[in-house]
RNA sequence: CGCGGAGUGGAGCAGUAGGUAGCUCGUCGGGCUCAUAACCCGAAGGUCGUAGGUUCAAAUCCUGCCUCCGCAACCA
């Protein structure tokens, strides 16, 4: 089976938090879930380098939009690198392949008639070189007389029309604008009302949020939109007549996917027609913010330039709050992930956040939950049983499985684990990653029960022989552990299947009796209580 | 009547084709001692925001009301 994962691709004008975090992990989860199941997996994403906030902070920073990309795409990479993102490629939408496909598609779509020319009129800011965005000229409301954006009045509520304001200013830099009509090249979104109507109807495992903003796009009637600009910033526009304009950024990257599959297939690594073709499976992954895109605009995208597969699980995560108030980066109230990084075990930020993940409804980050959630269900519950379990191995059997026999193996914990194979697979493939975990701890819960109810640390002077049993159990079980809980706390599974020497295919399979075991180390360190104070003393 | 989400024991959450309220953490008591003061057992604690309605039966369906939050500057 071909597997495509489309990642979101995060915005190059800022440090990511555990926000962005929480949105994106689901995708790395599913990747390394199909890749250990034997599925040929594509997992891409990359940073959005385009588009006028990036302008505005290359502006604030007395600097330009390519420095501002490039420090915060290096950024990005550490990052993921640090968390064990298994990105097949993690790309750039600046990045010169990303940029000659993009306009190689537009080109095509072109041909095929789905893009078209409109007058428009603008707003130019002559001293920035470039069209406004709606949002990014501001004014006085012609209706309630107040200071107000382009899109909107804040004061009043009413919707704008940039032209409408009095007294436009630019945001950038404060000049006035100039009026300016011209041409613009428009995708004809509204021709694929119906043929997205259908597709929607036929979408199975989308979440509530991405079928309900989606419905409601399609009920007010899509709008045929401009994708190109008047912007220093961006794409070339490959087509005759606009080559001094840029593509809009909301049409190029979430072309992305696309590109870095065939970005690959150039280098050799794979036949990206593989995971576009229809009997491949696809999960894009993102936060609610972006349903749109990936609901409406690719698949008119996809459709308007060829018969690829249209994104068929869209997997769109809530918002996550932060101490129970949503995240302002203006007033630091965030956890920023580079530091994050530098301070945690990355298993402990993952655990976190996919355990306690926005799936179905905003979900909240608290320092106190964190450190409660390290020190009692990684640490104490699979931590410790993995730990006990080892070292006593090591101090009584000398670091090898014991052989018992066939009819001593505990088929009650055998049928769970193998249950639990199943299960936790099908649990992941709807995206519902909560339940997985839970699945699984409460598997490990009951291994706990198991060891303390066995008592090896008596048996071990009483027979020698009922202790073996109860520790190969155990041990049978860890491996399972580890390679269940693979997609989620990846380091620390790594270290166990370098412990048992195994490998971490997607199915139960028990431990070579006989085998000698490595030495454990402990798998996640104990979080003082005191980080709760000293983080909460770092918001705001 | 702008749109949307949410109100479940001290905290964080599950739970909607209606049928005696669950999980994790915390608290209290006990046990064990292999293990990172980890593990195991037991207990206390909720009239499921509120007022009505439908029903033999509602956290779960319907209606009114109250409260909180998000969307409107950065921000997923």
């Amino acid at each position: 089976m071909f597997v495509l994962i489309g990642g979101a691709w995060p915005y190059a004008n800022g440090s990511m938090h555990l926000g962005h975090l929480a949105g994106l992990l689901p995708g790395d989860v599913l990747a390394r879930y199909h890749r250990q199941k034997g599925d040929q997996v594509l997992y891409v994403s990359g940073s959005d380098c385009h588009g006028t906030p990036i302008i505005l902070k290359a502006k604030e920073e007395n600097s330009t939009p390519q420095e501002i990309t490039d420090k915060f795409h290096a950024e990005f990479c550490e990052c993921f690198k640090k968390l064990g993102f298994s990105y097949d490629l993690y790309n750039r939408t600046d990045d010169p392949f990303h940029c000659k496909k993009v306009q190689e598609i537009i080109a095509e779509i072109y041909k095929n008639g789905y893009i078209e020319e409109k007058e428009v009129k603008e707003l130019y800011c002559e001293s920035c070189k470039m069209a406004l965005a709606d949002r990014f000229v501001e004014g006085r409301c012609p209706v309630c007389r107040k200071a107000a954006r382009g899109d909107q009045c804040d004061h009043c509520g009413t919707m704008l029309d940039p032209l409408d304001l009095e007294n436009r200013k630019c945001k950038i830099c404060s000049s006035e604008p100039i009026e300016k009509t011209d041409k613009q090249l428009f995708f004809k979104l509204s021709e694929f009302q119906e043929k997205l109507e259908e597709y929607l109807r036929t979408r199975v495992n989308w979440r509530k949020n991405s079928l309900s903003m989606t419905e409601r796009y399609l009920k007010e009637g899509l709008i045929d939109r401009a994708i190109s600009r008047d912007i220093p910033w961006g794409i070339d526009v490959p087509i005759e007549g606009f080559e001094d304009k840029k593509i809009y950024v909301w049409f190029d990257a979430v072309l992305g996917y696309l590109t870095c599959s065939m970005k690959l297939s150039e280098e050799g690594k794979v036949d990206w027609r593989a995971f576009w073709s229809q009997d491949a499976k696809s999960y894009f992954v993102h936060g609610k913010d972006n349903i749109p895109f990936h609901s409406l605009i690719l698949p008119a995208q996809l459709m308007a330039f060829s018969d690829l597969k249209l994104p068929e699980q869209l997997v769109s995560s809530e918002y996550l709050t932060l101490e129970n108030k949503k995240f302002s980066t203006s007033q630091n109230w965030a956890v920023w992930v580079p530091d994050v990084v530098e301070k945690y075990n990355p298993d402990a930020i993952r655990y976190f956040l996919l355990a306690n993940g926005p799936e179905k409804k905003d979900a909240d980050f608290s320092w106190r939950e964190f450190v409660n959630s390290n020190n009692t269900e990684l640490l104490g519950d699979y931590g410790n049983l993995v730990n006990r379990t080892l070292v006593f191995l090591k101090n009584n059997f000398d670091s090898i499985t014991p052989s018992i026999a066939d009819e001593d193996i505990d088929s009650n914990i055998e049928n769970d684990l193998i249950a639990l194979f199943s299960d936790v697979g099908a649990l992941i493939e709807k995206a519902e990653l909560k339940l997985a975990i839970s699945e699984i701890f409460s598997c490990i819960r009951k291994i706990n029960k198991y060891f303390d109810a066995e008592k090896p640390w008596s048996t071990i002077k009483e027979d020698k022989k009922v202790c073996a049993v109860t520790i190969y159990n155990c041990i049978n079980a860890i491996k399972s552990f580890a390679i269940l809980l693979n997609p989620f706390v990846p380091f620390s599974s790594k270290k166990i299947f370098d412990w048992f020497d195994c490998s971490n295919s997607w199915k139960y399979s028990r431990v070579d009796m006989g085998k000698s075991i490595k030495e454990p180390q402990i798998l996640f360190e104990r979080l003082d209580k005191k980080i709760i104070d000293e983080e909460l003393a770092n918001l705001g």
